[in-house]
DNA sequence: CATGAATGAGTTTTCATTCAT
DNA sequence: CATGAATGAAAACTCATTCAT
């Protein structure tokens, strides 16, 4: 009985995107097969083409939703915490956090970023508008926390981001070679907090001292 | 100036892996060209599967010399500086340079990752002796600044090896889809010195306050 | 009649089975060429590849091909003879001219064996099921003539068909050598009769005598 | 330290045949690899080229050797006894144990048998000088037997000894595709033993009965 | 819409043999 | 004589894509 006939065309193709999904981010574009990703399908290969044109048109598509579903995950962190202070804590943690669950989309954006990202500048405006609301977040707890004191002014919220993501992200993209090279401990549990807890007190610091001295 | 017929075997099997690191780091493992590589060097298809038995096998010898010469040429980072928050600022700062300078490196790095370090962990032992030292040069500055009353007791260097490495790395791997995403004003002359500034303020913070509290 | 387009798996399937047959009882499963293959074919090489996955594959189900060919002639033997000696002394003489007539399985067998029956022993069940019934022939034989009396009891039929097997298989496989160290007089159309005249006696006297006097 | 120098050229020679020998019954002429015979060898791949021209010349000379070995061996048959009858119970015996022994030249002749014998036939006198005794020693033992009124007339030396002779080949080199269809029963010591003394019976009836009534 | 069959161009790999020293 | 290096030709095998039904 194997596969079930797919239902409607939303449904195939969602599903493709799936599995496809799984596929470029455990092989990478070249490494994907085709062959494989159809065979895992509900469908059949020639609803991949029909759908999205050739192998490209399928991996531009895994990005399109994976950065989609990635904002969308992003902007539901919504918290009333008490202060700026405590805000920004706890996007830092909920950040860090938040990659460590999303592997998959992780390897997806070092994958595209090994392809300078060429795909998503193809994609123009549909990969563009995704981000718009990304960094208004922290910028939003950062103007907070200016105002009530809590923080001096002088930040740029894009670079307080990139110093975020960066933490966030080579923490997942880079564990492998890291713990090749200088042992796993840093994997531990009691190292993944030691670490999260290095993001938090360098982000407070950055944000408390400002940059105007610059 | 054609292709000199080498007969000098280590030549020749530099000439191959250095080809091969280009286009291994360019394209990713599945996506290079065995064809391409011998088309690039200075001697033939055969003489890559005489010495490097297959594609794997070069793969992984471009990574055991990549790993080594980029182990080296931190090794190489001495000065003689004034203080131990001079020096750690320095090792910051350099770090930041020295992965701006080796993107080559770095996207083989991330590949690897994609591969999520199967063959660093094939090539033991030769993989493993090569980082012997690198997390050294951190623990040694920062017993230093302890020693002297710079720096607080009670971080892990290896800790704050990652921390830095992180910040260095995200910077060059993560460039082209953080542009897209967010703009390339952080990747501007003024952004990278913003981006490195904040790193060495960040990392001496954490020096300075130490881990005890926790 | 160039190449039809086939559009039709079985017969595509059996066209390359009976190309590839050819060549690998010809040169042996090393010295066979898949791209000769494919080009005596109907289809192309990459068909091969399609039904078979390699060449490997393929030469297992020329065995299994082979193998269940040569059984179904066998079962074919039925004769209604007079006698269970009449019986048996055609049935040597069938199976001796039947060897002959299939010289190519006979090369397939001798290059299984010089492959210490690997494959066949790979195929496990799909090729033990296919000679179920060899031996049942000369077995039933053997009792219907120790019933009448014609034959003592006491040999085991397996041995007899081993026997029988020995001279007809000897006759082709060997041929060559045979007739290149000691002269091809046994393979003029009198030796040949001379020699099944022989295994003709041989068998008789084997069952005759029966072995119970061990 | 590796492999010793080799001594003198015709010890350089028979090493490489002895090792050649084993290559080539083990994977015949198409799969035995020149790099692995060189491998194997105490000296290198340039003496094959050196000493034998290519390939086909090496495994030629494979198969004189082999022949000769053989035929040496064969000779040595000679013991003393009582009566004709005796002597070809002997011989049947000890043929059937010497193909068993000698398993890779069985391999040997099954190759070159794939091969139509083409290149014993290329080797000519070089070949054939080799063959003149065999049969004579079965024609002798059966003139003998005749004399002395053990056996009937009529029967063709060189045909008797191809009766010995496949009974005792088909025994060592059908050894696993037979097992494989029928069970190895017949390859147990007891069926071993069995099978050998239906070849002395067979061999003794014919030899009895003679070939007059043809 | 759906599917198994088909394919051309390309990819990795192998092999016997020769060359330079 | 001896050896590691070198090689061209050809071998096996793969892949994204299209076609026929």
């Amino acid at each position: 009985m194997a596969k079930p006939k797919a239902r409607n065309p939303e449904e195939v193709k969602r599903n493709i995107l799936e599995i496809a999904s799984e596929e470029f981010a455990e092989n990478g574009f070249a490494g994907a097969r085709v062959n494989v990703i159809a065979e895992r399908t509900e469908t059949s290969k020639r609803m991949i083409y029909y759908y999205f044109d050739d192998k490209l048109g399928l991996y531009r598509e895994v990005l399109v939703l994976a950065y989609r579903q990635m904002r969308e995950q992003e902007a539901a962190y919504n918290d009333a915490p008490k202060s700026a202070t405590e805000a920004l804590c706890n996007f830092v943690r909920q950040t860090f956090m938040d990659r460590i669950r999303h592997e998959g989309f992780m390897r997806l954006v070092a994958i595209e970023n090994i392809h300078r990202a060429e795909n998503l500048d193809a994609l123009g405006a549909r990969f563009s508008d995704v981000n718009k609301s990304a960094v208004e977040t922290i910028a939003k707890l950062y103007r907070e926390g200016v105002a009530s004191g809590e923080f001096r002014a002088g930040c740029d919220a894009t670079e307080l981001h990139w110093f975020i993501s960066a933490l966030a992200t080579f923490n997942v993209t880079n564990r492998h070679t890291f713990s090749a090279a200088f042992g796993s401990a840093v994997y531990s549990e009691k190292g993944q907090e030691n670490l999260c807890q290095m993001a938090v007190d360098a982000v407070l610091h950055l944000a408390r001292t400002g940059r105007d001295h610059q």
